[in-house]
This record gives structure tokens, C-alpha cells and sequence, in this order.
DNA sequence: GTCTAATTGCAAATGATTTGCAATTGTGAT
DNA sequence: ATCACAATTGCAAATCATTTGCAATTAGAC
């Protein structure tokens, strides 16, 4: 079941971006994508469609910069993209055996605040990232 | 004001790894280190002793493999390393400014497994990880 | 349609991390 | 204390993801 659809064009001009095929076909990818996605993941999706590695980095990182796209820290070397405009704010679980990524919809903001009363060196929090790591259903069921 | 001193020798036997200088000095290292350590402080700190950074790395996932240290994504491409072997679980504060990173005290477990039960994809949570972004004191004060 | 700056795609550069291998060292057995 | 051997080290080279330079292409404003 896919997603409302989203003018990704006018989402991308509000920002001062072109909207170029990747950038659309990206921005619609990690839309109706029910999970965060992995770099990874978005080459093998966007590799089909003829797309490319640097641009694949560019669009990404013009994301980021432009508060379109989110990206989580997950494990050495993996980070989950997804979109943020338009999301509330959340955390993962992450599946230790396949890498699976999904949002969990709570947040936990106000526990942040009660810590920093109790740090020696912060005052003030900005933001912050909470993972948790599993196994999901699918791979449990797998033999070893 | 250091903390108790470790058997560090010890720790290493017991998960059957020689006690080499480099080990000895990267645990007592990160024993009497009061924040969770980067990779790159790690360097600095070793390498006036003379530390290889190959070695470095190796010793790193070894310890990591034997369960002595554990390393958590902190941000893109950073990773703060700490003992494992003797820690109350815990989380972390790090500053967006100067990056250093503060242990915070309590755990959030409980709040995970009341996260799976609202899970469409996970059914059981091994671990969790999770940061708070802010700006440390020191930073806070200093003029932009 | 024309123009211009933004974007793309390739190849080459970078930088962190890893690997091969010969030399060295820690440790358990003697 | 010495020996023997496997584990560990350190260097140089390899690898891998990510970034950059640059010429060619394209989106969007006119």
C-alpha cells in the first residue's frame, strides 16, 4: 500500500533545488518507503533506473543540508536516510541479522531534559538519536 | 582524580589475548578516561607513546570482539569507545561543538520493550543505543 | 526558444580502515 | 631461565566508501 503521493517538485523548488529525475525519483523512493533506508539500499533501488553514485551522495547530502532527509547513525558505517519534513519526530529499531530499519513513533525528548540536570558538563539539548537493535520477525524464524 | 586501578592483565588472559603494552595502555586508557573516547583521541593520546595506528584498530576490535569495549555511532563516521567489561549501562551526551562526549547514568530499556509490542516488523530487542546532541559548558561559553 | 547557473556523470583523489607479511614478543611448557 | 610457537606488531600496500574536478547536460527564469 503506497503512501499519499507528495509534490516532491514543489517540496524540492521551496528549497531552492532543481527538480531533476533523480532527485524526484529519490525523494519518492524514501517516501513511500515504510523504513528508513540504508545508502545501500537506495543505490541497489535507484541502480535499476540508471542511477549513479556521486549523484546518489550529492542528492543525499543536498538533502541533509536542506532539512528534506534525515540521516541516523545506525552501526560503524551505516547510516538510514529518510525524510523529515514532514515527519514526527522518532526513533528506530534496527534488525541485527538483516539490517532492517523501522521507525518507532514515540520520543523521548523530556528524558534528555531530565538528564542534563544531572550532567557535569552539558546544560542544553539539541537533538538527540535512540536505536534499538533486534532481530526482526522474519529473520527469527530463519534456521541457523 | 583517576579511578580505581584495573587489572588490566587480567582482564586481557581471562579472554584469552596476550598482554601486549599497546592493550594495556589503550585499557588503562579508557579506564581513566572520564568521557567515552573517539578514535581519533585515542590516536593522539597513544601516538606520543609511540602507537601505531594499525595497531590501534586491531586492538580496538579485539576488544570489541572479546566484549572489553564497545563501540557506539555517535555521528557520521564517528564512533566513541569505552569499557564494557565493568559499566553500568548507560547513555551519552555529546557536544556539536567540540565533540567531546559525557556518560549519562540511567537506561531506557523498559522503554524498548514497550516499543516492540507496538512493532509491526520486531518481536524481541537485544540491545539499544542512545545520544543526546547539545553544546557542552566549556563551548557554550566561548564567543562565536 | 535562449541563457545561465545548477546538476550530472565520469574518472581521479581522498581518507579512514584493513590486509599481507616478515620481524618481534608474550606465554606456557620444559 | 630458556625454548618454541602462536599471537601480535609495524610497515607498506590494498581496499572501500565517499568526495572532488571538470566538461557536458539540463531545469527553470526570461
Amino acid at each position: 500500500m503506497k503512501k499519499a503521493p507528495i509534490d516532491a517538485q514543489e517540496l524540492l523548488h521551496t528549497k531552492g533545488l532543481k527538480a531533476t529525475p533523480i532527485r524526484l525519483r529519490l525523494i519518492e523512493t524514501l517516501h513511500e518507503s515504510k523504513t528508513p533506508l540504508t545508502i545501500e539500499e537506495l543505490q541497489k533501488i535507484l541502480k535499476k533506473k540508471g542511477g549513479n553514485t556521486t549523484t546518489l551522495y550529492r542528492a543525499l547530502s543536498a538533502f541533509v543540508e536542506n532539512h528534506i532527509a534525515q540521516a541516523t547513525p545506525i552501526t560503524k558505517g551505516v547510516y538510514s536516510y529518510e525524510l523529515i519534513w514532514h515527519k514526527h519526530h522518532h526513533h528506530h529499531i534496527v534488525c541485527g541479522d538483516c539490517g532492517i530499519i523501522e521507525s518507532i513513533p514515540f520520543c523521548i525528548k523530556n528524558i534528555g531534559v531530565s538528564a542534563t540536570k544531572k550532567s557535569r558538563l552539558f546544560k542544553t539539548i539539541q537533538s538527540h538519536s535512540l536505536s534499538f537493535f533486534g532481530t526482526c520477525k522474519k529473520c527469527t524464524k530463519k534456521v541457523r
